[in-house]
Parts: structure tokens; sequence; C-alpha cells
DNA sequence: GATGAATGAGCTTTCATTCAT
DNA sequence: GATGAATGAAAGCTCATTCAT
């Protein structure tokens, strides 16, 4: 077995204890029955607990972001592009839930208990959204005194938190397809320039 | 003393040890210390850890909900109503910097741990925007086509996405009052049926 | 309410509470809400949990002795006193039940956590078996060779050992009297003067 | 060290250290100590402190029921085996005296804090007695109208209370073997049938 | 005398981490 | 590299006892 492969094994069944229990009420010795391997070899692959964490979320975030901007890529339109990063947002909570789960919930209180840790992937993540709003602002489609640091907030904020209620309720009255395009057009509606931006999206 | 002061002053000094720490990394001594009584005394008042926090919860929260239903009270127009609960949500991150750290990382994990705990009063919070969205639609000020869960979590989302990085951050290039007046303008224009509020707000 | 009703209070309150959960697992305030006062009176009439046990081991036993004497001094056949004294314990099981499981669960465990605690009352009623096996044996009535401290002992455990099963089993296929009637002819039988003792009693 | 040295080496200091300081005042960190090993050890071996005494109590009775029933098994005279078991008891408490002090204080007052519990293997053991008393009785050499529930109880309880303050006193008029003889005595002559048992045993 | 809120020492138990095999 | 038994620090919680009222 490569070395690789445990370290793996052991970053995807992190996750899934994660998901389940949470960082603090998870137990080394769940991550590693869950990766079939001894407890002590958790510390052959990472220096303790804390450290599956950071790289869990350094490796996980780092391939969402390449996958996003290979999306992104190939398209020209800025309001597209919000739309395909909304869209690809939410699928997360279906392709990827227990990932998102953590993401979610362990992310938030990252900074209370790793002081020193400074979330460099997760700011790259939600920077391109910025690119995008920049972008657009260029082009002269979006609204040119739109505050650069609070839309991208607020744009991938409302995005998290219906993906947040997405995983807590059981069920849903509409698909994360429908859920995407609302928001978007929301968005778009909003940061969009008076006249510009109206023929575009169509309201599910 | 009076009992309901000790109760008080451990609420209070908790809020105050959880927003630096978090939950599992705040010791029980630690707010028994904040609140100038003995570990001990912590027990007379709450049955156990998890106790203070949930009870921090609907206590806080409560005091919250009472204050922005006032403000809310005496106004007619759904989209200030909106303003208003814009503005009011994120000067908590001023005027209670403490206890909004603690709702927002605590109250993301608590399900996580408290597997029986529905916190029926964050609902009630955040469906104060869902009555608000619905009072526009019916008042035809606000689109029929708006999915009601959806956008009344955008908005939240973007509220408090947006709340969460005013405390990250250390230094603001905009005050709180423009970050309100963005994220509702945003939504205004983009939830708004067309030709119908583009007369409310002005962009700051 | 004069001092001794508390100290009574208290002291058959204790029994109660003992009885149903041990030295150890009682609480003062189990006490106290039992003896319908407040935990900080327990000491004004007690030093501390220790002492509660020492004073109702000293009191109670000190009741029964004074009892058991006055119905052996009514008595001049050792063989009657024997079965008297063994009637009289056995009996307790069922007029005074939670005090005589207090006794025999206590009184076994009080010098492993009571260093310097002597039970002179419970050594002087175990005597007075000692006291009537003398007598016996100075009128010719029991064997000679009976070492004193063991057919002392020997009884009182017979005696003891058969009122805890009572305790512990709800159903019985024989009555309080029958067994100590039992218990006294094996032992009649057993350290009488062979040909001496055989006239008095009839097996139940 | 083998797993299940541990497991002895743990049961074997727990016997001493309850010995010394009952269950409820021996810490498990002294029951450790003796034991030299780490308090955390203790629990990779037993579910908690109560499982330490229940499984103490299982091993160790079945042992000397094991132990007790080879040496009956030997014998034929119902008369021979009360004097075994009597002899045998008593010796525990030379040979195993720190666990006969654990067994008699801590057997009574298991049933208080351990509800559940039922403790079958001491059944077992007592009932050794009455087994013996059964075949003497089909033998013809016991009395027909002994109570069975009854004779058993006394005997042991002779023998117990015997063993009890064999231990609590430093120094003893008589040994071992006479207290044995000295009791089988008296409970021989007082169950057996009138003229059959008179010439087994001379009283020491 | 009576109260009961407050105290804080002390306990059992957990679990991240180590290291001999 | 892999194991998992062993470690021991650390924390939540209890409860006998005190003392201001």
């Amino acid at each position: 077995m490569r070395t690789s492969d445990k370290h793996q094994k052991i970053i995807q069944s992190a996750i899934k204890v994660l998901s389940r229990k949470g960082f603090f009420n998870a137990r080394i010795s769940d991550i590693a029955k869950e990766a079939q391997v001894a407890d002590g070899t958790i510390y052959l692959y990472f220096n303790n607990k804390y450290d599956i964490l950071i790289t869990l979320f350094e490796e996980e975030i780092g391939k969402i972001i390449v996958h996003v901007k290979q999306l992104i890529d190939d398209e020209n339109d800025p309001r597209k592009m919000l739309e395909i990063f909304a869209l690809h947002h939410l699928k997360l909570m279906e392709e990827k839930r227990e990932l998102a789960e953590v993401l979610q919930v362990e992310l938030r209180q990252s900074n209370k208990f790793m002081k020193e840790y400074r979330n460099t992937k997760f700011i790259e993540y939600v920077d391109i959204v910025s690119g995008i709003l920049h972008k657009g602002q260029e082009m002269e489609i979006f609204r040119k005194d739109l505050l650069p640091g609070i839309a991208k907030r607020a744009f991938f904020g409302a995005l998290d938190e219906t993906s947040r209620l997405w995983i807590l309720s059981p069920k849903h009255p509409y698909t994360i397809e429908e859920a995407a395009k609302q928001i978007s057009n929301i968005f778009l509606a909003g940061i969009g320039k008076p006249g510009v931006n109206k023929t575009l999206s169509k309201a599910s």
C-alpha cells in the first residue's frame, strides 16, 4: 500500500467521522477504526488531531477550488460565472455531503481552538466570488457602487446558509438547481446595472 | 446577591469565555472564575455544561427577538422592515460582539453534539425575515416567484456571513450602516417587483 | 420543638435513608429532606456524617439491649433465654426492618472507614449471649467444653445471617417464630449436655 | 506482560486495597498504584469501579467453590462434609485474609448500591451447604424436620460471623481448627437424628 | 436555633499521544 | 511502516461542610 493511500484513507475517514460527531466529540480511535488502521498509524501521517483537520481543510478545499475555477474559466459572462459558482457550491451538498458538513461546522470554530491557523485556502475559495464581481464591474455589467468585501460575503453567505439548512432538513420543496437559480437571480438583479441584467435569467 | 443575579452573572461570563475559547475548550472553572463564583455554584443554576449553552441561546436570542420585533412593528413598509432587520442584526456585532461570536460559532455545531436539542428560538428569529417577505409578497411589493425558504435563508446568510467576517477582521473599509444598507439594497433590488422598489433605497 | 425532637427526627430519618441507599450513597441532603430540616440543621445536632451513623448505632442498639435484657431477666432457664434472644433478634426484622438493614450492612464496614471507632454497644449486645451461655454452663445445662467466644459468635451469626436473608427475600416459606425456634433447637441440641436438654424444645 | 497478567494484577491489588479501605474509600488510583499501572490502564480491563468489585466476586468465589467441591467430593459422610466445609471456610481467613475481608464486608452492601447485580456465585457457594444437608436427610443421618433454608443459613452464618471476628481480633485463644471443629460439633449434634451422630465427633 | 446558598477539594473517567514490539 | 497497550493529565461534576442572614 502506498503512503498516499493511507493518508487519503485517513482524511476520508476523518470526513465521515467528523461530519457525524464534530471535531471535539470525534475520537482519534473513531477515525482509526473507520480507516481500518491502528490508532498509532494516524500519527505516522499527521502530527496530531488538529493537523488532520487542517490538512483536510487545505486539501479538500483545494480540490474544490481547482474544480470551480475550471468551470468558470470556460465562461466569459460574469453573470453566468456567478450562476455556475452558486450551482456548484450547492451541489457539494449532494455530492460531498459529509465534507460539506465538516466545512460548515468546523471551519467556523477553527479559529477558536487553533489560534495560529489562517485558513488561506478558504479565503482563496471565497475570493473566486470577488474576482467574478470585480470582472463584472470592469465589464460594466455590475454596479460600480458595490462594496467588494460586502457583496462577496453576502453572496457566499446566502449560498452557505442555504446549503446549511439543506443538510439539516431531510425534505425539501425545491431542487438544488432551483435554489441556485433563485439565489443567483436575486443577486444578479440586485447587483446588476439597471437595465443590463434583466435579460439574462429567468426565475425558475 | 439575588438568585437571578448569579444566573445572569454566569450567563454573561459564559458568553465572554465561550466567545474567546469556544464551547469545548472552555472549562467550567473558566466560567466560574469569570463569574467570580466557585465551580460548584455553577451547578446550582445549571444542570450541566450544555445547559449553560442552551439557556444562553434561548435567553439571549429571546431578548434579540423582542427587540427586533418592537423595531419592526413600528414600520409598515416591508422594504424598510428588511433594512431595519439588516441594520439591527449587524449592529449586534458592535453592541454585543461576544454574544454574536458565540451564536455564530456554537449555534452551528450545537446540533452535532446535542442531538435532541431543537433551537426553536433561533428558528423564530430567522422566521422574522420570512414574515417580512411574506408580507411584501402580499402587498405586491416583492416578487411572487420567491421560494420562501430560499430567500429567507439567503438574506439571513448574507447578513450572518458579513457579520462573521466583521468580527474576524480588525479593520473595515466601511461602516456597519453602509454594510447593512448595501445588503438591503442588493436584496431589495433582487426580490422587488420590477418597477416597484427602485425608488426606495439609494445605495450608500 | 424540643431539641431532642430534632435529634430523634434526624436519627430516624437517617435510618430510613441509610437502609435504602447505604451510608456512602446516602446524602446529607437526603437525610435532611426526610427529616424536613435544612441541611445545615443536621450540623447543629451532629458533628459530621459519620457522627450520625455512630450515634445511630449507639442509641438504637442501646434500646435493643435494654429491651432484650428486660425480657431475659424474667427468665431463669438459660435454654429459654436463648430462645427469647433468638426470637427477639429475628423479630427486629419485622418490627424495625429499616434499622435492621442499617445495622447489618453498615456495622460490618464501619471499621473500614471509621478506624478509631470501637462499637462497644454492639459488643455488649452480643455479649448477652455469652452471659447466657456462661450461666448455662454454671448450671450444668450446657456442655463445659464450649469455647465461649466461638459458641457466642456461632449463635449470633446463625441468627444474623438468617435475618439478613429474611430481608433480602420477599417471600418466606416459614414464619419468624418458626425460624427462631429451629435455630434455638439446633443450638440447644448442639450445646446441651447430653441427656439434659432433650426435653425442652419441640421442633416446630 | 500478558493481558491476563494485568487483569489478575489489578484484581489482586483491588483485594488488597479494598480489604484495607473498603469499596467507597478506595480510590481507583490506589488500586492502580498497588498494581503498578496507570489509572487509565484499569479501564482497559474493567468497565468501571463497580466492575472491578463484581469481577473480583465472581472470579474469587468461583475459585473457592471449585476448591471446596473437590474436597467434598472425596467424602461420602455428610457429617464429614460439613466439617470439611467449616474448616475450609475458616481457613480462608488465614490463607486469604484480605479476600475474606472484602467478601465479608462488600458482599453485604453490594445489593445496596448495585441494584441490578445478583450475586449468583455467592448463592452457589452457600448452596453447597444446602446440598450437604439435603444429602444427610436423604441418608437419614440428619433430622427430617430441618427447614432447609434455615439450617443452611444458620450454619453458614455461624461460620461467617466467627471468621469475621477472627479477622477483627488480633489474638485468639483457640486455633482455626478448634473453631471449625466446635461449630461442626454444635451443628451436627443439633441437626443429627437422635442416636445417630453421637459417635462421629469428639469435641475438641 | 434554623436556614440553604455557596464553597472547593476530590473523585472517576476519558482520550490524545507514545513507544516497545 | 504498523500496531495497540499503556500512559497520565485533565475536566466535569458531586456533596460534606460552612456561615451570613
